[in-house]
DNA sequence: CGGAAGATTTCT
DNA sequence: GAAATCTTCCGA
């Protein structure tokens, strides 16, 4: 079944970890592509030198984040990658959960068209950008409502997965945040953006 | 208004 | 290990 709104209105950390194991599903006049999300980050602009909403203005590029959750951040990154993130929490907390890997399971095909050169499976959808490419996303999914009918994520009803929590990837320059543990990845998934030291 | 830096990917 | 490439934010 598909989420409804009532799942995104909790906190980023809580809500990332819910995530994993939930699909992914992005429908396009070109096809659809569903995937399997291992991988989450969760920033919480309050407390999170790491977020983007830290020093966030309601009129500003997070602006999205400001409305309740379960609508689509997407921004540009080093000016050629595009990241996916879901809105956490109820109005006026700018929170959010950025997916960072995710495991194909609809869509291959047209995945690998996406992603150009032959890519093996597992690197499909192994990183923030990567996903966003292999699924079709960009800005112009900006502030999509999850409840609709062509973004949103279903819960398959799977057994809950076994989740790890990491330090977050690429934000050496977020002092104290940086080692917060608001990574989230399923166990032994062979999908993941970085391997988890053992 | 200009400059710097970034929640990354890919190739050498 | 470094380049590619552009939006956003912050200081002047």
């Amino acid at each position: 079944m598909k989420l409804t709104r009532e799942f995104y209105q909790t906190d980023g950390v809580t809500l990332a970890q819910r995530l994993i194991g939930k699909v992914l599903v992005h429908r396009t006049a070109e096809g659809i592509t569903k995937g399997r999300i291992v991988e989450t980050e969760a920033y919480m602009g309050s407390i999170d030198k790491g977020a983007h909403s830290y020093r966030g203005r309601p009129d500003g590029r997070v602006s999205i984040q400001y409305g309740p959750g379960g609508f689509a951040y997407i921004y540009l990154i080093y000016g050629m990658h595009a990241c996916f993130n879901v809105v956490a929490n109820g109005e006026g907390t700018p929170e959010c959960v950025l997916l960072r890997a995710l495991e194909p399971v609809e869509g291959q095909e047209l995945m690998e068209k996406r992603r150009g050169s032959r890519k093996k499976e597992t690197d499909l959808c192994s990183g923030p950008g990567k996903l966003c490419q292999a699924m079709g996303l960009s800005r112009d999914q900006y502030g999509l409502d999850l409840t609709g009918d062509t973004l949103y994520i279903e819960d398959w009803g799977d057994p809950a997965p076994e989740i790890l929590a990491t330090p977050r990837i690429h934000i050496e320059y977020a002092q104290e945040a940086r080692d917060f543990l608001w990574r989230f990845v399923r166990k032994d998934s062979p999908f993941l953006s970085v391997k988890v030291p053992k």
